[in-house]
DNA sequence: ACAAAAGTGTTTTAGATACACCCATGC
DNA sequence: GCATGGGTGTATCTAAAACACTTTTGT
């Protein structure tokens, strides 16, 4: 009856998604893997990846989340949402990651269960440091992402396909602005993360039925043209 | 570096909604878990609890679930769906469930992280029988659901707060109808599940647009009443 | 005066909803 | 012939989409 009572390593991994409003684009937050050791008999190519690692005894996943983000990253204070969990024995079985496996791990060639995590944030509030097993922390676009570690491409993917339908989610917008902004902001906001355009006019009347918009009779200071009206989101 | 490689119990748990068409009602699939021994010093309550058990080793998650719900309940051929993973260490911590992992686990004390899988059936299509720890299996209407073991609660509320977004997917109804069915039994099973009413001739305008309904030209047998036409859907 | 983005309404179209009567069958 | 659910169409309302010109500012 007690047979069957394997353990297994459990993970997590955080989708760190950040919207750059400057340039219009979404990025997502990668670290960049120290090499293991110096004298390596095996090639070993530094790999991107997701900021993710072991679970700890009595921490909860969410807890594990926050606290792995923080020691690979130095990020703190998202909050971040659970979205899919990944098992395949073969995640962790491929070449390119051994070397890595086999000096971080004590028993490198054991299954990895992990556990996925994303956010949404406004990436120049992001200041990321790297730490632990990251050698360096990395914005990419989430349009051009490089070759990652494990199955950490299949991850994120997963997790872009989920965040869109967040964007209707009221607290989202809330997140990804900064607290006055113009029309033309809210709206680029949801043209990037929908990769799509709309008109304005449409788009304003469409807003304002399920968000409260307050605009503040502030105008938009130095700007190169006629400036736009300043609104906030009404304080819950 | 190699500190924290701690081990976790993983299990999953499988949450099988199945459609009473008859009683007009949805029921989960749950398991009546054996007492662990008959000279226990500790007063036994058996409980109920959603199917589930450990992962084993080299065993994908989703190959779990499918072993697991076979060898607890015999039902196999389902496709089941991940959609949540539980690890709050306090989850296998309850005074409940004590006497319970005492006997079935070498580590009792140890956290189990938890990820859970739902998907509808039709129940009639369904034939369970208790194997492994499970002493009886029952379905319980979802609207009055027992305690149940561990954090089940939880779960099934988290699977069924999911599934009314699947109705919606084309392949839902293909799963839970017969073959040959009536524009009336399509409805309710959408009344059902989204616990609501439509007006019919709205209903059927409406789902014709997103689904293939052919028209068999055949009529309901033995039927009290006005018989009805039998649809099927298209064969993709 | 020019360039650049802000600001602003109306018309059209499509989809959702509300609503009521006759029909075919078994008993 | 009656009870039961099957079958059917139109009118109204609401939401979404299409569409263009004037205004304000900095240079």
């Amino acid at each position: 009856m007690k047979n069957n009572s394997f353990k297994n390593h459990v993970s997590v991994d955080c989708v760190i998604l950040g919207y750059n409003e400057k340039e219009n684009k979404m990025e997502v937050l990668l670290i960049e893997q120290k090499e293991p050791s110096k004298n390596s008999t095996h090639l070993y190519v530094p790999q991107f990846a997701l900021p993710g690692d072991l679970v700890n005894e009595e921490e909860s996943l969410d807890a594990a989340a926050v606290r792995v983000l923080k020691e690979l990253t130095h990020v703190v204070g998202l909050r971040l949402r659970q979205f899919f969990s990944f098992g395949d024995p073969m995640r962790v079985k491929q070449e390119k990651d051994k070397e890595w496996l086999k000096f971080y791990r004590s028993d490198p060639d054991a299954r990895v269960i992990t556990v996925s995590y994303y956010t949404l944030v406004r990436k120049e509030f992001i200041i990321a440091e790297p730490g632990s097993f990251a050698k360096n922390v990395v914005w990419k676009n989430i349009k051009r992402i490089p070759p990652l570690a494990f199955d950490h491409n299949l991850i994120l993917k997963k997790a872009i396909e989920d965040f869109r339908y967040r964007i209707y989610e009221n607290e989202t917008a809330r997140q990804l602005l900064p607290k006055k902004f113009t029309l033309r902001q809210l709206q680029n906001l949801y043209e990037v993360v929908l990769n799509t355009e709309f008109d304005k006019r449409n788009f304003i009347k469409r807003i304002k039925k399920d968000t409260d918009l307050i605009p503040l009779g502030e105008k938009q200071m130095g700007v190169l043209r006629k400036p736009a009206q300043l609104f906030s989101f009404k304080t819950k």
